[in-house]
DNA sequence: CGCCGAAGCTGCCCGAGATCAGCCCCGCGC
DNA sequence: GCGCGGGGCTGATCTCGGGCAGCTTCGGCG
């Protein structure tokens, strides 16, 4: 992606959206890759964290995609988010202590594994960043409920418009779409999945909004043809992903 | 509504809270007593926070019940979530620094207001406490993730069972309920505004709900008939909660 | 080249839940 | 005592989205 001057190499996704939030001093960049030193990788379909297991570790999402659902008794699943590169997988199973969720690769991805105890450190060593992870949780949860918005009051139509919107928002942010269009490699039933639609039903609705015009999204990849309209349609604001210049503090 | 309990007496029901994350020391009590200094009323059924207002404060509730919503468009409204004492209000607000959502009063309430200064003071001196908060601001999303669950994939009658519970959960933990009954101050609008169904839809599936004998809502007051069987009916699993019992950390 | 499985796509029917319309109950003010 | 209004409650219809069944397309592989 686009090169960004740093101390050495780029900085992660997690430095770059960070940084929306707060200016952050060299030595506070250093300390967040360092964070991030213990790089893995996990193959596409599988589970990464699982409800209810016992140790409690949280990632952070390097490169790929993933996605955080809960599976219900009459072997439903609804998919809560999706987790693109500088999100955090399973902050929450790690201070919930347990885990409430399962977070699975979407892709092959590549996870940095943030322990426990380290993230207690930062915590207690670099408050600045303590408030930076704060709004970054604050962020997803706000997300949460944009979801929750769409699946208990939004049309089928509006929702998945209004997920797409989202979805592009939050990969611009760190440097993974360009103006009209991103590569998506969710297939429709897991799409589906996530709003709370069959996925029959999902592919009616992704006709319509091709039918008009709006967007198309085929072979792993979404253009958006016509923002502006997409966006009235969804009534799309953005102000939840708090997606502004950062501010001295 | 007990009347508020004196700086000096009973704990804050957010301390109360927290303890069960973590063991506070004196010290920490005595200075999230402190953070609750500013106590304020507010009146039944008006708007605490407005979306998109410039102001950004923080409250904590001491009595009372309020609730957190979005409006749509269309004049829909979504309540993403109850709040009960000890609860935050507009913390997302403060840390995103733009509301995306309404707070208002349920019943009149009692609020402690947090000044953004006061909340980063106390993160940068006191970490433990920020991990406390950290651990709060979780607790919140993973109730949010599980209304987004049961919104997109249970049926009315297991979703409102499993709210119902929650709430019986939650007023538990800070001495507002008992065995197998809580005051409930919602009337049926706002439930079903909480839950996506219409108040009509909700009627009869409270109706139900009271037929098979499992639990009645009347009178601004819930009773829990046969607990077991709701538990069973809503597939309820309080993990998210995290109701443990304090551990040394 | 042809088989096979996964994902995408479509038509038809049906039922859960929304919508519409209206009644009852109870507390309150005059 | 009586009218009024808000919340609770109910029956009758309508409709959106789910369920089912099946077809197409495409890529991998023997």
């Amino acid at each position: 992606m686009s090169p960004t001057p740093a101390s050495s190499a780029a900085p992660s996704a997690l430095t770059r959206k960070l940084a929306v939030f707060t200016t952050l001093t060299r030595a506070e960049e250093a300390r967040l890759e360092r964070l991030q030193a213990q790089r893995r990788r996990h193959p596409a379909r599988t589970e990464l964290l699982h409800e209810a297991q016992g140790d409690h570790a949280a990632f952070v999402l390097q490169d790929g995609w993933a996605m955080s659902y809960k599976l219900l008794a009459d072997g439903g699943r609804q998919v809560v988010d999706f987790q693109v590169p500088g999100d955090f997988l399973g902050l929450r199973s790690l201070l919930l202590r347990t885990s409430d969720h399962n977070v699975a690769a979407v892709t092959d991805i590549v996870v940095a594994e943030v322990p426990p105890r380290e993230l207690r450190e930062l915590v207690e060593t670099e408050p600045r960043l303590a408030m930076a992870l704060l709004w970054a949780a604050s962020r997803d949860e706000a997300m949460v409920v944009e979801h929750l918005v769409g699946i208990g009051r939004r049309s089928p139509m509006v929702r998945t418009a209004h997920q797409v919107l989202e979805l592009h928002q939050r990969l611009r942010l760190v440097g993974l779409a360009d103006d009209g269009s991103f590569a998506c490699p969710l297939n429709q039933y897991v799409l589906a999945d996530a709003l709370g639609l069959t996925a029959i039903h999902l592919n009616r609705t992704l006709r319509q909004l091709r039918e008009r015009g709006l967007m198309t999204f085929r072979k792993g990849r979404v253009e958006i043809h016509d923002a502006p309209a997409m966006m009235a349609l969804a009534g799309f604001e953005d102000a939840y992903l708090d997606q502004r210049a950062p501010r001295p503090s």
